[in-house]
DNA sequence: AACTATTTATAAAG
DNA sequence: TCTTTATAAATAGTT
């Protein structure tokens, strides 16, 4: 329900994961209190951004709503003592400590090191998935290095007008028909005259590039990717 | 979003309400999930029917969003004093789930995700890293097949002596001199013969390939990659 | 933060 | 309950 279709994997971009979440929460409380006004049910909800910021809503109070839980699922409702919590943090960090090694074995694989558990298919896999990411990053980089390119000739074009305009006002009255230029306007031109030359864009890698925008500016120029 | 507007107080009709209740109970639900995928975040939705029935969802689990909602609201409201143990748990817990998101934000660029905050530069290392760590892999790959075959080979070589020794033993006695050979015989020196053709080992990728070991085995085969 | 083109959720009906 | 369909509501992408 958007200006086009998303599939529900995790936003990539961070910040549009934020806009999302904002949105997207607020669309939730508000569907849990109209289902509980309409139905004359319990509701009780509770979100953790990425963050960690707290947001709830419950028609009748969170506190209620757990112990109704609680009960409900037939488990005791641990009054939290000093060793509980304790043991809490522990179990928290054992947990984190194991994600945390899982996620090295894995990143250690994916710098190359430590192959040696690995079969000819996990390898093949592995490979796979290098070349992706690979092919990925040329691409994000070919199409950044294109953009700072389009954006420096929009900003030299743009000067050089200025520049123009400037020239003209200064010198207009005095040399109309500008035979004998200023230091100054020659330089301008100069440079502007360059532009019409083809630039070439040393990429490192001869990589297909999906330029997100045409290869030919609005001063004409055509970029070369070699 | 109906066939007709409505406005948000108790419905009336029981069965409506109960039609109503199932309908939203499993959107409110399916955006709960929605929401956690799409922004990485933590969510927990319990809802009880008006006749007292449970309904749920938690992306991880219900009890650890409930021990994480105690937690934070218990921090807010600094009802305790951490003893020092407790402290240190949490300090652990801390350092650990930044160690965590700091890998996770590595990983992911190194899967060719969320590349939009990175600069030219950065995305030239990354290619580099990503571009060793392929070599290292097809190199490794490249190593384990050929070893693989080492072994195979060394196998049969052994079982087809072990097979001409027990010929021997079967049938050395009555045909000394070969002119008739069983099956069995047959079988085993056509295996042994077939081995002293080259062999060609199909690697996916026409990269260099680094063989810890000689090309040339013990039976005096050439292997070829190509 | 506001806008709007679309998608999605769902009220009403069958 | 399930399906269908017309319509309201939510929201993705954009400014």
């Amino acid at each position: 329900m958007g200006r086009g279709k998303i599939v529900i994997r995790r936003i990539d971009n961070s910040t549009s994961r934020q806009v999302t979440f904002s949105k997207r929460r607020n669309g939730l409380l508000k569907k849990a209190k109209e289902l509980a006004i309409l139905c004359d049910a319990e509701a009780g909800v509770i979100i953790f951004s990425s963050t960690g910021k707290l947001y709830e809503y419950s028609n009748t109070s969170m506190k209620s709503v757990i112990e109704r839980y609680n009960k409900t699922k037939e488990e005791n409702h641990q009054l939290e003592t000093p060793t509980s919590e304790v043991r809490f943090w522990q179990r928290e960090a054992a947990m984190l400590r194991q994600q945390l090694q899982n996620l090295q074995e894995n990143h250690r694989q994916m710098m190359g090191e430590e192959l040696s558990g690995l079969s000819v298919k996990d390898l093949q896999n592995l490979e796979n998935q290098l070349e992706t990411s690979l092919r990925g990053v040329r691409v994000r980089k070919g199409n950044l290095i294109h953009q700072e390119n389009m954006d420096l000739y929009k900003k030299v074009n743009l000067i050089c007008q200025e520049n123009i305009e400037l020239c003209k006002k200064v010198y207009g009255n005095r040399d109309a028909n500008g035979v004998s230029r200023s230091p100054l306007v020659a330089n301008s031109l100069s440079i502007n005259e360059d532009l019409h030359a083809p630039v070439h864009l040393q990429l490192s890698q001869p990589q297909q590039q999906n330029y997100e925008t045409s290869g030919t500016t609005e001063l004409g120029l055509q970029l070369h990717s070699q």
